[in-house]
DNA sequence: CTGAAAGCGCTAACAC
DNA sequence: GTGTTAGCGCTTTCAG
């Protein structure tokens, strides 16, 4: 690439007859004791000369950064998820209005490996990192508890420690789910779960069978099913359910991607939904509106919640706070993919 | 956050009784010169304290960022759209494999108002940057036509310029899928096309309707509708374009996304897919294996192109290469939402 | 083989 | 009101 000489502010101090402080003074509007015909003058120059400050000199004498990371997790083609890509879209709106820029990271091996997640903050990259998708697995994020570095959990949590978040509430989540089947007048009931390691789809179970059991219906084991969170495992889950259950008449899906996949099999194996099986998926993307039927979800304000977690990130940078626990409320959103089960 | 003194090089150097030289030297690799035993001192101690090079301060020297940005229009949510996200997660794959870290900027009105895509560069945020998206109406790219700032159009291009490219082909695109349609027997067939400013849309749409003509079949205008790229403009476009001519048989559409919408609206419509109505999508996004029916549609290996125009930009701004125009090759892949029209 | 010193572009304390 | 100057943390030339 052609090295362009980039103009730097000697060159808009000697242009302008002033010096680098004034120049400096003015360009960051430390400039009431700066006589207005100076002022004008510099201001000129940097027009003329299309002077921009460099934001690396500035980061080093700022010590900051600007940047902030997003962390998603190793899934195949990560960013295409929709559920992380409306939480990056939520971040990035958060992110721009304050003048932060964003950075992506994937928590892949290497990247843990080399402990890259304290790097990033230690060879000034970033001032705070965002994680999305962390599992009871990823000790790493551990490394963050002790409040040196600024760090938010996005819509996960970590039970048992000091981590920052800002999260729904999946315990609602799954109670409101399990209510709404209860209600229909569902008895036979089984749930398609996320990783067993993620403490969202933890707390979405537990919410689920509480609910359930608080009208005296039982989950049993083999009512349950590991998803994936993937269409494919969602397909397959519905699948390995109905077989070892034909009575079934609904099922709640831990996320809408699982749920549209466990729509896709039912159909495909000849069962109707939701005359047949009745389908409750959780998320409520964009893409839920054009499954066929419509699928009837938990609504849970992922975007809110991104943009809340980038917003808690700055106040924490900035010092103005210490530590951040937040958990927004859920709520059903009704379409056609749950109706009453057919009488027997 | 609390402000931790981080260590720098001088205070390695002093520990380990040695110069600032010497360490730079140790650390970069450049160490022939060396005595090994320093070496392992020097690295001890680096070791010892957590020593690690400010990339800022690495970037006010060597004048590089280490960073490019990906620019996406304003679309809502752009990052949750599955087709920037795959390639988001191509260029995510490549850059980290060059060692190069990536930041997200959305091309709304401030940001082109304010020339943020030249300021990026000149103020030193970046080294190139990934145009996603672009139309023809974003003239703001011609500033990068004099080549002085690195910067590749992704999956687009514009004609009549010197921009740098790598895209597929989509002439060929809509070639194939009218082949296929035609060679199912479809006569009665429509277009749902994306944005006219948006060149790929234009070339697919010429694409589809050279082959068509070939054959001898017209298609005219009142058999053309625009999609608007959503899936709620996919599906208006389908019911618009049955209720102008109800025996349409077949409709090409120009990428999955409206695709899917368009599918949800012929079936909520009553008409089956595909016996009554043959729908053909293009991308093959992953979404596409699990509609109902199963998408037809025309592969462009977006992935691919993703990765493909990433490590060309890193050689642009290496400096071993100037200009980029690359094309890639695309196929059919087909499932099961295109059969051959029922006879009349 | 090692170290002193200049400089990358900017900010801000301190003089004048 | 304005200018001088000392860093911020690193790399690299050049002397020793």
């Amino acid at each position: 690439m052609a090295k362009r000489k980039a103009v730097n502010i000697k060159d808009v101090a000697r242009e302008s007859n002033a010096s680098l402080t004034t120049v400096s003074l003015v360009l960051n509007k430390r400039d009431e004791r700066i006589s207005s015909e100076t002022r004008e003058r510099i201001l000129a120059t940097v027009d003329r000369l299309g002077y921009r400050p460099s934001r690396i000199a500035q980061g080093l004498q700022s010590q900051r950064s600007g940047f902030i990371a997003i962390l998603v997790p190793q899934i195949r083609h990560a960013f295409a998820d929709v559920y992380f890509g409306e939480l990056i879209s939520a971040i990035h709106e958060s992110a721009n209005e304050a003048g932060y820029k964003v950075m992506l990271e994937v928590a892949n091996a290497q990247f843990i490996g080399s402990r890259q997640h304290l790097e990033l903050f230690d060879r000034h990259y970033v001032d705070g990192i965002l994680c999305m998708g962390i599992t009871n697995n990823d000790d790493y994020v551990c490394d963050f508890e002790d409040g040196a570095r600024a760090s938010i959990l996005v819509n996960t949590s970590r039970p048992g420690n000091r981590l920052n978040y800002v999260r729904c509430n999946y315990r609602d989540a799954g109670a409101i789910a399990g209510r709404y089947l209860l209600e229909l007048g569902h008895r036979r009931i089984a749930m398609i779960h996320g990783a067993r390691e993620v403490q969202t789809s933890i707390e979405l179970q537990q919410g689920f069978t509480d609910a359930l059991k608080e009208s005296g219906v039982k989950l049993l084991p083999r009512q349950l099913e590991d998803g994936l969170y993937t269409e494919e495992g969602g397909a397959a889950a519905a699948l390995a359910l109905m077989k070892r259950d034909p009575s079934l008449t609904a099922i709640f899906v831990g996320n809408d991607k699982m749920a549209i996949g466990a729509i896709s099999s039912l159909k495909q194996s000849r069962r109707r939904v939701p005359q047949d099986v009745s389908v409750v998926g959780c998320d409520d993307i964009h893409q839920a509106v054009f499954c066929d039927p419509p699928l009837t979800t938990v609504h849970t304000p992922i975007f809110d919640v991104g943009k809340t977690a980038c917003c808690r990130l700055f106040e924490l940078i900035e010092g103005k706070i210490k530590r951040v626990e937040e958990t927004h409320p859920v709520r059903m959103t009704v379409r056609q993919s749950a109706v009453a089960p057919r009488q027997p």
